[in-house]
DNA sequence: CTTGACCTTCCAGTAACGGGAACCCCTAAG
DNA sequence: CTTAGGGGTTCCCGTTACTGGAAGGTCAAG
């Protein structure tokens, strides 16, 4: 398979695969004429790095459950360490941004959003004057 | 006020006060000596960015915000629509993440984390075996 | 033989800073 | 007078995970 192909079967750009072969997380071989050739298991691999990357892990993330997954030797709780404090992470984002979307709605509902230039948000944003 | 003042006031790194400088969104004066010599006004507009940076506006949000707050002929329609546009991000983010999490949670249930290698996690990244 | 769709490499840019080097300034103390 | 320290300055590289674009090789069809 040319990265084309690959391209279509993962869902994944061109330039994100070959991102992903220079730093070295897939590893396809090279025909004569200099294209990469993708064999199943390299397609399987993207898939894999698609969907992890679809979760939110990292690429080093990715690349340490890439090498779990291939290692059949590997303890569940290696891979279950990694998402439990990705989830952690997520967590922490979603109430980051709840925090900010309540005080921004507050804002928002606050204005009038008319032509009159007194503005809720702005003042809400403005130092408290002393 | 030197620029060490200035971070203790703001709670911005003298890093990200500088890069602000840099990018044009404060104007502080010089000294003769070179050092930055921030007035109350720019005090202010470095307090206003911080908050609207905390509420995650990005830079270029922060400078039309900057510019509306100045003008005191401003529309607050003007200001809600950006304050409008930048909430619906923040909620499509937190759908994203939403989504994520009740992947992963599902994920991380489902696996023992123990010493044996079968991995619910990886099987979930797996690309369906056909 | 040319056209168009592939493929290749390399270089630059993104957002919003952070780290660190190399250097200047100012004050207080020995 | 010198030194030590704690400011400040500029400049450049590194971060994350790509994306865009230029310049050029390859291949199949007409």
């Amino acid at each position: 398979m040319n990265i084309g192909d690959v391209a279509k079967t993962t869902g994944l750009p061109t330039k994100t695969i070959r991102y992903y072969e220079d730093i070295g997380l897939v590893k396809p071989m090279r025909d004569t004429n200099g294209y990469r050739v993708f064999r199943d298991t390299d397609v399987h691999q993207l898939v894999f790095l698609a969907r992890a990357r679809g979760l939110g892990f990292s690429i080093e993330d990715c690349r340490t459950l890439l090498a779990l997954w291939a290692d059949g030797d590997r303890a569940s709780s290696d891979v279950r360490q990694i998402a439990l404090a990705h989830l952690k992470a997520i967590d922490a984002k979603i109430a980051d941004l709840n925090a900010m979307r309540g005080t921004l709605d507050g804002l928002v509902t606050a204005c009038a959003g008319d032509d009159r230039p007194d503005c809720p948000i702005l003042r809400g944003l403005s130092p408290a004057k002393s």
